[in-house]
Formats: C-alpha cells, structure tokens, sequence
RNA sequence: GCCUCUGUAGCUCAGUCGGUAGAGCAGGGGACUGAAAAUCCCCGUGUCGUUGGUUCGAUUCCGACCGGAGGCA
C-alpha cells in the first residue's frame, strides 16, 4: 500500500502555514515546506517563514536551511525533500507537504526524477550570450531543427527555456522532450492527497495579501530587505518578493509609499499565477475560505476518504 | 450671478470633419521539468453625464439640466 503525501498548496497569505499546523497536530505529522524562499536564511519576514512560536512544536523541515548566496534547483529540491518524508515516515509519523511553490509540489508529487547533474552555469551563460546576439527568433529555428517537440511549445521570447533547453541537449546528449519523458519513468511510492486553499472572491485574498505586506513592514522588512541589497545573479534570494521591491526607496526613486503599493502588487500578480498554476491539479481538494466554516474539519474529511 | 473649460473603460486620457470608440495603467486568462516569489504568451462593449432638438442616423452639432475645474464680480 503507498504512503499516504498529504500537501497543501494555494496562494500566497491564504493560510496554508497554520491549516499545516493544524492537521499535523490532529495526524502525528511533521511539516516539509515546498517554498523557495522559506528555504534560506535572512528573509524571515518577506517569505513569512513561521518561527518557533508559530511552530507550535510540530517540527518543520526545509525552513532556513540555506545561506544567502546559495541557489537550490528543482532537483535540489526534490532530493532534500525525499530525504525529508523519508525519514518522517520512518519515524512512523505522517509527512504534510505545505507551500506555494508549484514547481516544487509538482516535482515532488509527480515523482519526476532528475539524472544526477550539476547546473553548468558557464555553459547556461554561454548560450545566454548566444540567445542575446542571436536573437529569439534565430535561436528558436536552431531549436526546432534539434528537439522540434520543445521548440513548438516554446515562444521565441521565451528566453529562460529556449537557453534551457540547448543546456539540455549539450549536456546530455538528449532533447528535452526525451529527457522529460524519461523522467516519469517510475511510479510514485505515494497516495497524493491534495488539498488547495483558496477563496470565491478574489479580492477577498488580494485584502489579505494588503495587510499582510503592512503587517511585515511594521515587523522590520525594511531592514531584512537592507541587508540583502548586495546579493547579485539573479539567483535564489535576489528574486524574493518583498525585498527586491523595496531597493528603489533606498536608493530615492520611489516613496516608502510608492515602493510598498508596488510590493503589493507584486505579491498579487504572483498569487494571481500560483492560482493559475494549481487550478490545473485535477487531484486538488480545493477549499474556499471566505465560504467554508470550518477548513479543518473539511481538510480532515478529504483527507479520511483517501485512505 | 455671469463667462470659459470639462464630463468617454476601474483610473488617467485620446478620438469620431455625424455612420455607436481606443491607448497607457489597473485588472483578467494561460503556460511552466535543474534560476520558479523567476520567466514567457494572450485579452479592451463601455447607458461616450442626463434629457430634449436637428438629422435617415447623435457619443460627435444645438439647447436645457446635473456634476467638476478655473476666471470675473
């Protein structure tokens, strides 16, 4: 019989953090975080990351774990969470799966398997420098002679996945929709029970997200975010919500108004995706939270009809 | 009180020499396999302030009224 994954996903600030809590103390669980920010040190406040108190004494994995300048792939990911379950579910307690990265909870729950590869970053950057003389749309044509399946589901402007997948075909030989395809080539050792949180009126979630960002400024995010104006690359932390907004009112080109309505918004646009990317999870229980009385009791009901 | 300007998408505004309209921002939808809080793609019908008049036809011209801004008293 596969062990039961439980994850909730959903939406920046819609509560997955303490709903998390909850189940875990109902089912003898422990909490694995599936968020790319939570994941590093320095931006408690911006990623929202529950300290001890919030912790409620449930332990919670995958939670500051990496420094500032560190950077941690799908495939990083996925390992370090694997490893996570595994030993949560040999201590014979029930691993609960919390975050919003979608990424990340796809990988995890599709059991996608990643050859074992490091990121060559001077290849990714040499074909970068290729992209940028070359053009999108020269580039695209060279892919489609390569791996045409890839190439037809990319847009010219895609730069990231177009760079992408030539860094596939140069490191391994093989085209990206050949590599994709072998990388379900296992079954899952998990029962996916998901569950997503949500709400019926969208701007219900958008007021939430508004006081929340005033809520972490009258925590200190000015500072947290001071501290990592130095971080370059383009990696990990630098792309933070929450702190990257927040650097044109450091160096005077925007009001502490205008950077904060601006942070605002970012976090709305992102929770605006992460939705469009759940909603396509036919396997999501989703709750509504401004309809539903009582998440916990619904979350444990799904929960018990999965097995 | 009089004069001038003004009222068009959620906001700021174009525009139609009369044939019912379009930009920016906001917003919405979608994609997503090693950077993912990233990256990329797509989407504009709205009593043209109200009401009369002229006209085959008015958001457009004319009148009145209502709202806003400014000027003169």
């Amino acid at each position: 019989m596969k062990q039961r994954l439980i994850g909730i996903v959903g939406p920046t600030a819609s509560g997955k953090t303490s709903l998390g809590i909850a189940l875990a103390k109902r089912l003898d669980g422990e909490i694995v975080s599936a968020d790319s920010m939570q994941l590093y040190q320095g931006i408690h406040i911006a990623s929202a990351a529950p300290d001890e108190d919030e912790q409620c004494g449930i332990p919670h994995h995958l939670i500051e774990i990496l420094s500032k300048e560190e950077s941690c792939s799908v495939a990083d990911y996925v390992a370090l969470a694997r490893k996570k379950i595994d030993e949560i579910i040999a201590r014979g307690h029930q691993p609960i799966v919390v975050g919003g990265t979608g990424l990340y909870i796809n990988a995890l729950f599709n059991h996608t398997q990643f050859v074992p590869e490091q990121t060559d970053l001077q290849l990714r950057e040499k074909i970068e420098r290729e992209y940028d003389a070359l053009g999108g749309e020269e580039m695209h044509r060279r892919l489609e002679q390569l791996d045409p399946e890839t190439a037809h589901r990319l847009h010219p402007n895609d730069r990231r996945r177009i760079v992408r997948a030539f860094e596939v075909l140069a490191s391994t030989g093989r085209s990206q929709s050949e590599a994709n395809a072998a990388s379900h080539s296992q079954p899952s050792p998990f029962e996916p029970v998901l569950i997503g949180l949500t709400f019926a009126d969208r701007q219900r979630l958008y007021d939430r997200i508004n006081l929340r960002v005033d809520l972490m400024m009258q925590n200190g995010l000015l500072e947290e975010a001071r501290s990592t104006l130095e971080l370059t690359g383009g990696y990990g932390l630098s792309q933070a919500i929450g702190h990257k907004e927040l650097y044109p009112y450091f160096t005077g080109e925007k009001t502490l108004e205008q950077a904060v309505d601006s942070l605002k918004q970012a976090t709305r646009r992102y929770a605006k995706r992460q939705l469009t990317w759940f909603r396509r999870d036919e396997r999501i229980h989703w709750i509504e939270l401004d309809r539903c009385q009582d998440p916990l009791s619904e979350a444990l009901l799904f929960i018990s009809t999965k097995g």
